[in-house]
DNA sequence: ACTGCCGACATTTTT
DNA sequence: TGTCGGCAGT
């Protein structure tokens, strides 16, 4: 006789012993929000609180739970961050974290379109246009009308960008985005709706997708077609979603749609943290969580492990400020530490004399450069410091403002291949014409035209020759697609000569591009190298990867945008001037104000054991010299909070305590 | 038609 | 800061 045994336990297999000690090394909040169940949970997570910990020991539980990876869709805000979270969580549990699906919304979205293009009558093999691209094309949509309108001031191509953006973006109609963002355009409310038309056509026409497609068109896809939607959202038994104060409506739209078969959706975000508003972000929506998904529960994660009490403290002083939020309240073990400091220069020069020289004295107090990061509102803030940091041979990265892969000669480089994976673009087979000798604008759009097949009159000969060596270059690419770094060597050797002839600093663009044909081995075929370098550009850092890895790690200059997510032991934020931040654009709007509010809350909370905030009080302009107010967000703060510091020039005497010395 | 030059300018922040 | 529009010269 045979005997067997049933078991008294209930079908679903519970593993008694995780491999990871998940109670042991996660406090209360974060071991709740790691063992969740099914549904939806929201992580209110403030700033060092452990947020990305959390996420990936989720990612690692629901594996270890028996979850297969490949289930898991993970949306982060940058491709960075995403790859980051997974091989964290990779060392923490093993290599199957890595074949979770993760990536931005872009990513995901496009690999939806090209999977069911052919269900929305969309080739395949569409161009994701970036954002100057974009706006390329509405320059040449937009002429017939400013043609119109002659005489009268015609929305400028990055005006219609930015207003048929947010009305993607928001979920908005036409005439909501432009009375709100562009008032003053209100009257040509009805060319607007003309020219969005034929911005749409346009890019239907010629297979072309922007950003904002990517998104729309998904959710266009899965809204209509529910065979679809059914199986995309079926894949997706976990979404987790992280910096979930920064989505716009049409994402959430878009969560929505990916987790409408499972409905367990995880997303973490930090409402005080809300900093792209001009995106389409609304800092409300992590508010409304509530209401958009039957959530579970609502966990808030408050323990900081990152900062000193005084720098929480002036922090919490600047958040007390904002109106609208989620109560949290941010507290930490590490109790004492240096008082902020407030140091207020004569000149920008003084500044950045002064960041120099006292990141120089942390060097050899033995902080490291990389562990020191100097913060700020624009771009173009940093300009001083970089000439002075360049004058000490201090090795810095910057990240923010214009991307390398945004710059004209390797967007040159760029449209080359992609005439080659996709030969309907017209706007990169536009670029590429125009850079030979003798071909503007006009013979560019007739030589498109013969191209297409829809002329008979042949290219002139003054530029056939060339012409011919251009076609032949795109047709040997193209039979050898396989060999993605030796098509591109032989693509600079054509190139470089224009890149000569066309820019006076052409030395440094030429060794770019060498930097980036070094790193093209790295995709497989031109369709992955021109979706990612569009979809994911390169900042700064990358290319010249070279030059950093020889001297020793280099300080952090960053957007405090950019810096997002991020922490180093020492920061300091310059040009805390009003007017800088909050930015002058926002301070005839509350919302915006408050923007600019959590921006500086941003900033303050990127730092460890030391912040520092600076400004000059003379600001040099155009228009001469004038005197500048300290930022309002600052002005009130105790100096019990925010400690100023006395610079003094060096004289015989050596001063004591607090005073740095300036030579 | 295309190129080059000049002066004016406006400017956040990113996928 | 570069970028854009306009204008004159080739």
């Amino acid at each position: 006789m045979k005997t067997f045994v049933l078991s008294t336990e209930s079908g679903v297999q519970k593993p008694a012993n995780y491999k990871i000690e998940y109670q042991k090394q996660l406090n209360d909040a974060q071991y709740k929000a790691v063992m969740a169940g099914n549904g939806a949970h929201l992580i209110i997570a403030g700033a060092g609180t452990g947020k990305t910990r959390t996420l990936m020991y989720r990612v690692a539980r629901l594996i270890e739970d028996g979850l297969h990876p490949n289930r898991i869709l993970l949306l982060t805000f940058t491709r960075r961050a995403a790859r980051e979270m997974l091989d964290r969580a990779g060392s923490l549990l093993d290599d199957r974290c890595k074949r979770v699906r993760g990536g931005t919304f872009h990513h995901y979205c496009a690999h939806i379109l090209r999977e069911y293009a052919s269900e929305i009558n969309l080739n395949p093999n569409f161009t994701i246009l970036d954002s100057s691209d974009t706006q390329e094309v509405l320059q040449h949509v937009r002429l017939p009308f400013k043609e119109k309108n002659k005489g009268q001031r015609f929305p400028e191509k990055s005006t219609l960008y930015g207003l048929f953006s947010a009305m993607t973006n928001r979920e908005l109609t036409l005439l909501e985005a432009l009375s709100e963002l562009y008032p003053q355009f209100i009257h040509f409310h009805e060319d607007l709706v003309q020219l969005h038309k034929s911005f749409l056509a346009y890019k239907e026409l010629n297979n072309l997708v922007d950003f904002d497609d990517l998104l729309q068109l998904t959710k266009e896809l899965l809204e209509s077609n529910e065979a679809v939607r059914t199986k995309v959202a079926a894949q997706n038994e976990a979404v987790l979603v992280d910096e979930y104060q920064d989505v716009n409506k049409l994402q959430v739209s878009l969560i929505r749609l990916f987790s409408s078969v499972h409905k367990n959706v995880v997303a973490v975000g930090d409402d005080a943290q809300s900093i792209y508003r001009f995106r389409g972000a609304d800092h409300t929506g992590i508010l409304q969580f509530p209401e958009m998904f039957t959530t579970k529960s609502i966990i808030k994660l408050e323990q900081n492990y990152r900062s000193t009490q005084p720098i929480l403290d002036v922090a919490n002083a600047l958040l007390s400020q904002a109106s609208l939020k989620y109560e949290k309240n941010l507290f930490t073990e590490k109790k004492t530490g240096e008082l902020p400091g407030l140091v207020k220069t004569s000149t920008e020069q003084e500044q950045s004399q002064f960041l120099a020289q006292y990141i120089l004295h942390l060097r050899e107090q033995g902080v490291a450069l990389q562990d020191v990061a100097i913060l700020f509102r624009n771009s173009r803030d940093s300009f001083d410091v970089e000439i002075e940091l360049n004058r000490r041979g201090v090795p810095y990265v910057k990240y923010g403002g214009q991307k390398i892969s945004e710059a004209a000669h390797v967007k040159d480089i760029l449209a080359h291949i992609k005439v080659v994976v996709n030969s309907s673009d017209v706007i990169s087979w536009n670029r590429i014409l125009m850079l030979i000798d003798g071909i503007g604008p006009k013979s560019a759009a007739e030589l498109m035209i013969w191209m297409q097949g829809n002329s008979n009159a042949a290219p002139s000969k003054a530029y056939i020759d060339k012409i011919d060596e251009l076609t032949k270059l795109i047709s040997s690419i193209k039979k050898k697609q396989n060999q993605v770094q030796h098509c591109m060597q032989q693509l600079l050797e054509y190139y470089a000569p224009i890149c000569k002839k066309k820019y006076d600093d052409y030395p440094k663009r030429i060794k770019d591009l060498e930097a980036l044909v070094s790193m093209a081995n790295q995709f497989e075929d031109f369709e992955k190298l021109v979706q990612d370098l569009t979809l994911d550009p390169i900042d700064g850092t990358a290319l010249d990867t070279e030059a950093t890895q020889k001297e020793e790690n280099p300080l952090v200059l960053s957007t405090i945008h950019s810096a997002k997510g991020l922490e180093w032991h020492t920061v300091f934020i310059i040009q805390c001037l009003d007017g800088v931040i909050p930015s002058g654009y926002s301070v005839d709007k509350p919302e915006n104000l408050e923007e600019e509010l959590r921006l500086l809350y941003v900033a303050c909370t990127r730092a460890a054991e030391q912040l520092f905030i600076t400004y000059p009080i003379v600001l040099e302009s155009g228009f001469g010299d004038y005197f500048s107010n300290p930022s309002r967000f600052i002005a009130g703060m105790s100096e019990k909070m925010l400690e100023p510091w006395n610079l003094v020039r060096e004289t015989p005497q050596v001063d004591e305590g607090n005073q740095q010395l300036l030579n």
